[in-house]
DNA sequence: AAGCAGATGATCGTATACAATTCATTCGGC
DNA sequence: GCCGAATGAATTGTATACGATCATCTGCTT
């Protein structure tokens, strides 16, 4: 037999319901379709699809692993709600380590790769242009997936793992802190950093990132907002 | 009332039985008093705490977000067993990561911190010298403490975790690929980066970090293990 | 009328029960 | 004698049940 071996990283597929659940909710925290702050009852996930409290509580557990939801104990689990300090230190990790996986990105990437991160410019050009709440969801999570990219062409599954939390939870901030209407960060600057990969000027591409993590940066007011006690968020 | 807000990244303590057994059975894999590829059966890890199989099943599964045990669906959860390719992964996150952290601990250390930091390998040298698995499990965990109080310093609670689980995920690639029985990193090596850090020689400590890091990884060997069966390695 | 005490309802924490799957063994056939 | 199918034990997947904790609402006291 040939099996026996790779029992390693186990993910045959799809595992289970559990994960579709986390998946879901994840996708609309960060689509924003879930506020900071909502009340996530344990009770209501199992119900919402069709599980029993068990599989929902385990869905909440993992998402609580990757900083999208806080549970509180025998209060339940809502939508993360970051604090200025937490949102200041996502955005360092973000500055740590996005060069560095650039770099390592740019050290593999292919000519097919870049066509298809450019492909993913122009979606996130057009969805940029078009109205709509399901357009903008879809262009919140095509600026992302760009970050995301660089990560998988990186080849490095860890900091892959870690940009998906990154990038999720810096969706989150946004939510919360984010002034401009201009939802997600400049699109134009992705572009500039495909154009320094391709030109071979690694150094340029990295300060560009670096500059692109600033700018959306900026663009948060990040004071303590009146944390709304976590019930008035949606009960009022 | 000043409390209300801060329900955001909720730990009020130490919450739940959950998290004691999940921190116990980190600790047994770090120390490498559990081997890779051994299994953790929901029932036996559920008896040696004395709870049920409902928690026992959260620890594994809070386990397998780290990276420290793989569950496979319908056949358990086991210590992982990290691939070779997941083992270079691990390394050069590290390379990508821990500079960076460097340069923000640099920024934000205090005299007090660096007194701590030589006590700590004032520590791990006495481990080292001495005999016995006690002293050798104590030395392996010191070895990392050293990189994970860098982390804490540079009051990135992110990325400390980050490296908490990177630290961690090392010691089993270290448990099952490691030549030298010097099991862990060049004691000398964290002296030589405390003192560039303290002579205010940034590129210096980091350089210093990268070749530490390398120094680890020199010492193993990454040839794919025959992964034998799972079943062999703790029931034969 | 304001404030506190107790009761009530909802929600979480944990254990247990049952169904489904896997693994090992044994039995029968070739 | 060897290979394949069937059976049975063991383990996991999921649901449900019960006790504990917290939030809210009532009603009494001052």
């Amino acid at each position: 037999m040939k099996s026996a071996a790779k029992a390693t990283q186990a993910e045959d597929s799809a595992e289970t319901s559990t994960q579709l659940i986390r998946d879901s909710i994840r996708e609309a925290i960060v689509e924003r379709r879930l506020s900071p702050g909502t009340k996530l009852s344990e009770n209501d996930v199992g119900n919402l699809f069709n599980v029993s409290r068990t599989l929902a509580r385990a869905a909440l557990q993992a998402l609580s692993y990757e900083g999208l939801v806080s549970v509180a104990k025998n209060r339940g689990a809502f939508v993360a709600y970051p604090s200025p300090d937490e949102a200041r230190q996502i955005f360092a990790a973000r500055r740590l380590v996005e060069p560095g996986i650039l770099r390592e990105a740019a050290a593999r990437i292919t000519a097919d790769d870049i066509s298809q991160l450019k492909q993913l410019l122009l979606e996130e050009g057009r969805l940029m242009s078009e109205r709509g709440q399901t357009a903008r969801r879809a262009e919140i999570k095509a600026s992302g997936d760009f970050h995301l990219r660089l990560a998988e062409i990186s080849g490095n599954a860890i900091m892959q793992r870690f940009m998906e939390e990154l990038v999720a939870r810096s969706s989150l901030v946004i939510a919360l802190y984010g002034q401009s209407t201009v939802s997600s960060c400049g699109h134009s600057e992705h572009g500039d950093i495909i154009a320094a990969i391709e030109g071979d000027d690694l150094d340029r591409a990295c300060r560009l990132m670096l500059h692109h993590i600033a700018h959306i940066e900026a663009d948060l007011d990040l004071r303590e907002r009146k944390s709304l006690g976590l019930k008035e968020a949606f009960e009022l």
